[in-house]
DNA sequence: GCGAACATACGACATATGTAGTTTGAGCCC
DNA sequence: GGGCTCAAACTACATATGTCGTATGTTCGC
């Protein structure tokens, strides 16, 4: 025990989340420019998820001369280790660990990042068949 | 053109969609007895997801000597394409075809099943970078 | 033939999500 | 120093989803 219980993140937010984890910590303008410009997204729609994400603890908003910056409470891993647990076990049916692999080749993950990602997902398996029955 | 532009599907309904790809065709009942009992889910709640499917169009209702049974009408390629593309895509930044490959050694699909999703998901690809610009 | 049991068809309701608009305040250009 | 421009903070609203409950009709054992 320990991990913060993350929530989850809606496809939007995966979005946004993506841009921050690259990013570090950026305005809500700085965040709505890096959008892809196909998905039409108005800033204000972008100022409610990113709100919204601070609002689930993801995000930390941080007030630098009256402009808010936000910065990731959750990491890159911990964002994507739900998401892998469920395609894995859900969907695709296969073991997790199968699955971390495929992150091995993606370049936006760090050596370190791959091994907090792998970490996360076998905790999340020992949680799931509890010892505590 | 020519693939049915089939919904995208819930958790509930995923879950509820791989019980019916295996079983064939199934009453609301026989569906129920088959859903993990940890989900604990009340009989209403497995008929409302039911009748949800068959008004998408994912599942056809027969009735039976006035019992209703469902019949898939979205195969269970159809079903997962879109998730894999999706998961591919937008989680773990890879090509598709990295996570269709994951499917093999599940044996909950058949060599015609896998091939199918592999196409599908393939075309996916195509229409998503239309060539009608 | 009657009532217990189960099925069907609907209605309901809270929360999550996508997607904005509006109101108000601060900062900077001329 | 009056606006124009932006950011911040709220509010709004439709649809999707998770989860049932209820009113009715149908069946079958006794």
């Amino acid at each position: 025990m320990g991990s913060h219980r993350f929530p989850e993140l809606s496809r939007a937010e995966l979005e946004l989340m993506k841009i921050l984890w690259a990013g570090g910590r950026l305005s809500a303008r700085e965040v709505h420019e890096q959008i892809p410009a196909e998905l039409g997204w108005a800033i204000t729609t972008t100022r409610t998820v990113l709100d919204r994400l601070v609002a689930k603890g993801v995000l930390r908003r941080e007030s630098i001369h009256k402009i808010n910056v936000f910065i990731p409470v959750m990491t890159r891993p911990q964002g994507l280790a739900r998401l892998v647990r469920e395609f894995a076990t859900r969907v695709a049916e296969v073991e997790p660990a199968a699955v971390v692999a495929l992150f091995a080749r993606q370049s936006r993950l760090s050596p370190a990042e791959l091994e907090e990602l792998a970490k996360l997902v076998r905790e999340a398996s020992e949680e799931g068949s509890e010892g505590h029955a």
